[in-house]
DNA sequence: CCTAGAGTTGACCGACCGGTCGACTAATAA
DNA sequence: TTATTAGTCGACCGGTCGGTCAACTCTAGG
């Protein structure tokens, strides 16, 4: 047959968007093969359960994540806080695209999974915790090098990131919950503005 | 027997704890039905569908919510933005207390639901946007008060009620995917600085 | 005292869960 | 040519899923 033996690609494929659009416990090792158009046993030939399976799922989803829309949103042809607007746009269309295919909006692969799975799978939780950690270090990035050309003024760069992250994480969940695209549009430029001071340990 | 007719009740009971530590799909009737002390077919005597029952633990758990965090935050013994201060330390105290106790940050009760099942459950995903709105509406009164007495400028109250939500969404799952409630300690405070200004929608 | 209905019980349902296994096929290497 | 091995297949496992049901007990009202 012509499915040679990118049959691993496959499963990848199918349980990425259909997690995606539903949920991890909701969707069935059966079902993932289903759509993948591959036999069960070939589905634990290749992946030895449905978490590791999910692991690399989340690992691919990243990679595509930083080549769409990390690496083109804070490439470095315009200035740092450039860069952060493109990011909003980028995240603002992203799921507007999404919703006006599907007509759900599905929020955060990420987002999603650790809300679901954070308190019962550990590995899981400390996977989606490091993709959320090099995501905030983009904006890290971003933040000391706004601060270093004078853009803004100096903030913990850190905390800052970390807060401009969660700030789109909790925007992108009420839109979820509204499925409501215009919810990012009208909110999530504000992230531009989330400031955290450094917090100066000079003791006396 | 001395177990009346709050059979019910504790049904409630064991479903939001099992549900809020877990999550809606990994915990089954059959569990609560164990931890409430109750056969299964008392269970569908009084709820319909595991469906219908988290929509009651839903209101429960937001009649909670807003008698124990809501009203006392929201007091108005306290100038608008002194209740948002303490909503703040309120709900970094509630995590950290959480965390201590049972070792793990089991997040926001309705940010999880709506993350896992806003997709699939339409009814749940209203569910979750009408509470969500309620808090809001808190924010929003108080963001309204702290203009009109000129604590701060003006904004436009409602989309900057939402943007405070949304961040508390996203700092409170953050904290969870980490499993640190210093996250929020360190972040939620921002909340408070966190402004929409009003689009004017003067047209010539 | 009798009845009606709320509440309780546990056996039971078909479907599905994640995962296993041994037989088989096809390609590769010695 | 033969031995090896990665990949494929589909039947099968025990257990659990949400939900049903007929029979039962208890209690309040007439």
């Amino acid at each position: 047959m012509m499915t040679q033996a990118d049959t691993r690609q496959r499963i990848l494929d199918s349980a990425r968007a259909l997690i995606y659009r539903r949920s991890y416990a909701d969707v069935g090792v059966a079902e993932i093969c289903a759509e993948a158009g591959v036999k069960k046993g070939s589905f634990y030939h290749f992946f030895p359960s449905k978490r590791d399976l999910t692991l690399a799922v989340l690992d691919a989803t990243f990679a595509d994540l930083k080549r769409d829309l990390l690496d083109q949103a804070f490439a470095d042809d315009v200035p740092p806080l450039a860069r952060l607007r493109r990011f909003v746009a980028m995240n603002v269309r992203l799921q507007g695209d999404l919703h006006r295919e599907t007509g759900i909006l599905p929020g955060c692969p990420f987002g999603n999974l650790a809300a679901e799975q954070a308190t019962q799978d550990q590995a899981l939780r400390t996977k989606v915790a490091g993709l959320f950690g090099q995501v905030s270090a983009e904006l890290r990035t971003a933040l000391r090098e706004a601060v270093a050309g004078g853009e803004i003024g100096p903030v913990d760069s850190d905390a800052t990131a970390t807060a401009m992250l969660a700030y789109l994480e909790g925007v992108i969940l009420l839109a979820k919950t509204q499925n409501d695209p215009a919810v990012l549009e009208r909110l999530l430029p504000a992230m531009l503005d989330i400031r955290i001071p450094e917090t100066n340990a000079a003791a006396p």
